[in-house]
DNA sequence: CGGCACCGGAGAGGTCGATTCCTCTTCTCG
DNA sequence: CGAGAAGAGGAATCGACCTCTCCGGTGCCG
């Protein structure tokens, strides 16, 4: 049944499928490395499409970084899921989760575009978000009840954590993200817990989920 | 003597010394705030003084960019060797460094701008960045020798990660530089050397200086 | 083979920002 | 005290650049 329902995509309607892809995929390359001020017309020539195909599926550059930005939080939740299966133990899913994160190797982008903040929030969005706060709350309170992740850490430092591991630096996308990943490795350090370390309670306090969504979400306009 | 020579500034042409130092602290501001695409305006208006009195002091946003720069890596110079001089233990150096760096209390300036790199390369930008080098070295190398960080950090290392930890984050400055503050102390937490884990080792390659150097600066036009 | 739906890309119209220019003020000095 | 220098301030200029629209060309279906 199942293709009968849509009927499987050929000739022209299959191209245009292609090339919604091919327009995520290089949103969130381009949106990652040169931010929201991105021009629109460097997303559409990587993604090897004319802007009016781009602006036919997508009414605006607000609309299409929307869009991208659910893509990106329901990749993330994809790979949680994925980690948190594949993974008997709590600490290697946590530490598997992050540096695919940030390698991101699903999406052949280099970096994951939590991006320009400051939108208007979409229903959808919330949606996405809260299933993103869902999937992370278990690989952390996973790594907690086992043990092997320092209390003071909070699901909601994980998105933070993320857009500060992708600092944009100007080199090769890949010899930007194995920095990334080696500053990942570092915090992954700090963020076991060990016996024998007492004194190096995080002295300021975690973020919480509300303080994200502010962050996230254009003040309610 | 000393007054006799410059004479000491008065009137008029001691409220100019006092515009550029506003200046230097509003465009530090700024520019960690907006990036390097801040509006010169904006500078000015912060720094209280109007766009004249600024071009007459620096002939172009790439000159005012370029000073500033230099100042904020004396600041992180004169910041190394204070810690180093303080703190007789060389763990509390390392870390109280970063922590100054961060939260800038010297400056009042809420982050550190080592700025939108791909500026060219002046001289004293070049001897400046020498001299930075040989304070973070100074800082590493004396801890490495007291065995208390890990062996796999570099001093090039440190740059990198207080621009990764500045990552701009749209929230009140304060909650920004806390926020910051949280995530060094994890990082703090991975360096110390602990005699209990073996399989920590660092995945990617350190950064070294040469690769900062082109990092910072443009291609050499 | 004709027509439709879609593609790519040049260009209109508008925003915004670096730099300049001109006016008004504050000192300095004879 | 008055003229002139040295600045201060900020509006106006001159482009650069970007989003979004419009249009001629092309491949696929019947």
């Amino acid at each position: 049944m199942g293709d009968t329902q849509t009927g499987r995509p050929r000739g022209r309607r299959r191209e245009a499928d292609r090339n919604d892809e091919r327009l995520m995929q290089a949103a969130r390359e381009v949106f990652a490395e040169l931010g929201w001020d991105a021009p629109v017309s460097e997303i559409a020539r990587r993604a090897g499409i004319g802007m009016g195909s781009l602006y036919r599926r997508y009414p605006s550059k607000e609309m299409l970084a929307q869009r991208m930005r659910i893509v990106g939080m329901e990749q993330l939740v994809t790979q949680a899921r994925t980690a948190l299966a594949e993974e008997p133990d709590p600490w290697a899913a946590f530490a598997r989760f992050l540096r695919d994160a940030l390698s991101d190797q699903g999406a052949g982008g280099p970096l994951l575009p939590l991006v320009g903040g400051r939108l208007p929030a979409t229903d959808e969005i919330v949606a996405a978000a809260a299933r993103l706060r869902a999937a992370l709350d278990d690989l952390v309170d996973g790594a907690h009840r086992a043990g092997v992740l320092r209390a003071d850490f909070a699901s909601a430092d994980v998105p933070l954590l993320l857009e500060h591991l992708t600092a944009r630096i100007p080199v090769t996308d890949e010899r930007a993200t194995a920095l990334h990943l080696r500053y990942l490795d570092l915090i992954l350090a700090g963020l076991r817990t060990s016996t024998t370390d007492g004194p190096t309670a995080l002295q300021s306090p975690a973020p919480d989920w509300a303080e994200l969504s502010e962050l996230w979400n254009a003040p309610k306009k």
